[in-house]
Formats: C-alpha cells, structure tokens, sequence
DNA sequence: TCTGGGGTCCTAGGACCC
DNA sequence: TCTGGGGTCCTAGGACCC
C-alpha cells in the first residue's frame, strides 16, 4: 500500500554540464568562457566540450588526430583527462546534494538521481532553483534538472530541459498540460535505455520518439526487447519500475585496462603492462573491501587494423585474495598465455571476477596458508595502501614497474598537478 | 603514426542431474 | 513411425549506460 508521501514523492535527475571541461574552467580562471575540450585516456578522442566548443561544432567522440589542426587554427584549450580532480569534484557535488534531497542514488560521476517530496502547491521550481544556485556558488558548475515521477521519466525532462530555450535549466514533466507534445521532441535512440540496436530496430517499425514508444504495442515490445523494454515502456506511461538505489551495491567486477600509446610486440612489455595493472585493480579491491576468486588477463589488437586478434586466459582461486604479490604471479603467468609474437598488441587488461566481500569471506577447507602468513600479509598490504593513500600513489611500488615503459600512455595535454589539489579550488562566496 | 575505460543486466544455449 | 522432461547452473555474448 502506497503511503500518502509516496504519492507526493518527485523523482529528479540532477546531471553537471559539460562536467569535466567545467572541473577544468573551475580551478583554471583563464579557460572560463573560453572553447575547452578534454581528451580520453591516450589523447584518443573528445569525451568534453565547453559549451564555447561546442558552438564551434566540434563533435563528441572525434578521435583527436583528426581535429587536432582544426583545434589549433580555431585557438581550442586541449587538455588530457585527469580523473582524480574530477573524482574530487564530483565528491563535493554529491555531498551537497545530500543536503537538499529525501534520498540520493549517485548514478554516474557527474549524475544523481534525487527524490523529493512535493510540497502542497506541487511546485518544486524554487526547490531546484536554490539547488542550481547552491552548486554554482560553490564549485562553479552548471546543473541541469529534470522532474518527473520515475527515474526514465525524469530523464526525459533532463534532455527537455536541456533542449528548451526558456527552461532556465530545470523542466518539471508533472507540471505540463501538452505531455505529447514534449514527448514527440524527444527523438527514440535519444531515450535513456534505447542503444542504436534498438533504436534501429524502432525506427524501421515507425516509432520515432518517445511519444510513439509510449504508446507503441506492448506485446511488441515485450517480444523483442524482453522485460528491459517493458520496464521501459511501464515508466514511460508513468508507473514506478525502477526504485532508487540509495546503497552502493558492491562491484561484480573490477577492471583495469589501457591502450598502449604504441603497440608493443614483446612479451615483457604486455607482462609489464598486466603487472601495473594487476597492482591498481588488486588496491581498488582491498579499497572496497573485496577479494578475487577469479583472475582474467587480456590483450588485443586495435579495432581499427586489419589483423584481428584477441585473446584471454584465467586462474580460478580456491581461496579468494587481494593479495598484490599472490596475484602479480598469476598475472605474469597468464600473460604468456595471451602473448603471441605475430600481432601488434594495443591494448590489455586485468580482470578481477567473482568477487566477495572480505569480511565474511568463506575459508575454503583446505586453506594453504598458515594463519601466520597470511597476517602478515594482510598488515603489509594496509602498510603499502596506508603509505600510498598518503604520498600520492607514488611511495610504495613493486620492481617490475620501474622499467622503462616504452607503451605507457600519451597524456600530453595534463593540467599541471598542482591545480589539481582539491584545497587548492576556489570557492565563490556570494 | 595516432580512434577511451569501466561497468551492469539479460538471454540463449550447453552441461549436467534425476 | 516413435527417441522423456524438467530443473539448475554456468558461460558467452549482446546491448546498454556514463
């Protein structure tokens, strides 16, 4: 039975604009107002835009080498990806949202679903004003803020409002009385859940936007989409499918993968490259609490060559670990399984699967280590991630990765370290 | 020369069991 | 002629997300 709040419950979806170029502008006073795009890990491709670059038409997504004279010539900030400020950013918008909400699911890095109860006049423009309000003052970022009564419902008025000219930023679908013919504007494969597959599939039936999609046959979509599109379709309609998700779940899984900024041919190379990666992944492991019964390394060549090749190979473990050590031999191990001299290599990773939470981890029957090893091992690993938490990642290291890396990655473009000292940001005080 | 990285969920199909 | 049937578990692959 619904109670009478749940049925005054909003649900809003908050999202930061041009997130990272705003990060970027926000401790950077010369890049405001200016044209500013980030590049992915590798200098690969676009993945930010400044609003200024964006009106200069340069698209998301353009490999870099191909738009980088354009750039040039047009006078464009270029700037290489630098994920621990934005993971600082980030931090900061989440927390203060916290504040203005019932409930909060961090969604993304720069995304938060929010709900929130409406008050007796149904009006929640001024709450989402003072929130806007709020996040610029203090970080100097632009939100965007969508209402609606479920989560796909709110993400439409997101992109509404960020296709509507007097929105000012927030669009509350609730509060319309023409719902169709907001809907129509929003085209099919722009809705969130619909991928190009999909959105392929619906246009050769018809269905163009979301308007159709609601109103489409639900047999139909049952048939060829499965209980996703359903759900999709019920929240499109106005019911409640998706809950918020206010606790993080812990990770299934967790990668750590890069290109080579060069292909490597050599074996010491990729079991190099693995090794680094093996280090990060088993740290983000113990940060979460977590330990691997399944370890996965792979490596490929590039999609965009003629020669297709690509291979994986595994070690299942009878007892889970977030050992480095344990499983930096693995990983060296399992890196001859994949190398193969014909192929230019561009790009590896780890895996760790099957992962389980450390605390009431199961022992296996026959446990291999002593107990003695194995507090010993514990306490080393929390000296190395206490030592690294504290010097910046760059205190403790194993051997293996003061080699030269003739593959590391191209990150030509990085804003300087010390701006990226999150005490460092300004804050506006108005 | 140069085209990101890290996730989740669902489904179909095979292996295996009784 | 006809070659059980139902259940579970696992895996690979597809599709999607930011």
């Amino acid at each position: 039975m619904k109670s009478k709040s749940s049925l005054n419950k909003a649900m809003a979806l908050i999202d930061a604009n041009n997130f990272y170029a705003s990060c970027e502008q926000s401790i950077n006073p010369h890049l405001r107002n200016k044209a500013v795009v980030i590049l992915s890990n590798n200098d690969g491709c676009i993945i930010a835009r400044s609003p200024e670059a964006r009106a200069l038409k340069i698209k998301m997504g353009m490999p870099y080498f191909k738009v980088k004279e354009r750039l040039n010539r047009l006078g464009v900030a270029v700037l290489s990806s630098n994920y621990s400020l934005y993971g600082d950013m980030s931090k900061r918008l989440m927390n203060l949202l916290k504040d203005y909400s019932e409930e909060i699911e961090i969604y993304s890095i720069d995304e938060a679903f929010v709900s929130i109860i409406r008050p007796k006049d149904k009006n929640l423009n001024p709450w989402a004003r003072k929130v806007r309000c709020l996040i610029y003052q203090n970080l100097g970022i632009t939100l965007t803020i969508g209402i609606g009564e479920n989560k796909v419902r709110a993400k439409i008025a997101n992109k509404l409002a960020k296709n509507i000219d007097y929105s000012a930023g927030i669009f509350d679908l609730v509060r319309i009385n023409d719902e169709s013919d907001y809907l129509r504007k929003i085209s099919v494969e722009k809705i969130w859940g619909i991928g190009k597959q999909t959105s392929n599939w619906l246009q050769r039936k018809g269905v163009k936007n979301a308007q159709e999609l609601r109103d489409m046959d639900e047999d139909e979509i049952m048939k060829k989409l499965g209980i996703i599109g359903k759900r999709l379709q019920l929240e499109l309609r106005g019911n409640k499918c998706l809950p918020i998700e206010t606790i993080k779940k812990p990770k299934k899984q967790i990668q750590v993968s890069r290109s080579f900024g060069k292909p490597i041919t050599k074996l010491e190379d990729l079991t190099q490259a693995l090794a680094i990666y093996a280090i990060n992944a088993s740290a983000k492991m113990r940060s979460q609490n977590l330990k691997s019964s399944t370890i996965t390394v792979f490596a490929r060549t590039s999609h965009y060559s003629n020669e297709a090749y690509q291979k994986s190979a595994y070690k299942k473990l009878t007892n889970a670990t977030d050992n480095t050590s344990t499983i930096l031999k693995i990983v060296v191990e399992l890196s001859k399984e994949i190398y193969n001299p014909e192929h230019k290599l561009s790009k590896a990773g780890v895996l760790m699967q099957d992962l389980t939470n450390s605390k009431y981890l199961q022992q296996s029957i026959i446990n291999y280590e002593s107990q003695e090893d194995k507090n010993k091992s514990v306490s080393l690993m929390k000296t190395i991630d206490s030592l690294n938490k504290k010097f910046n990642n760059k205190a403790i290291t194993w051997a293996i990765t003061k080699k030269t890396q003739a593959w590391a990655m191209n990150r030509n473009s990085l804003s300087p370290v010390s701006t990226t000292n999150i005490k460092k940001i300004p804050t506006v005080i108005s």
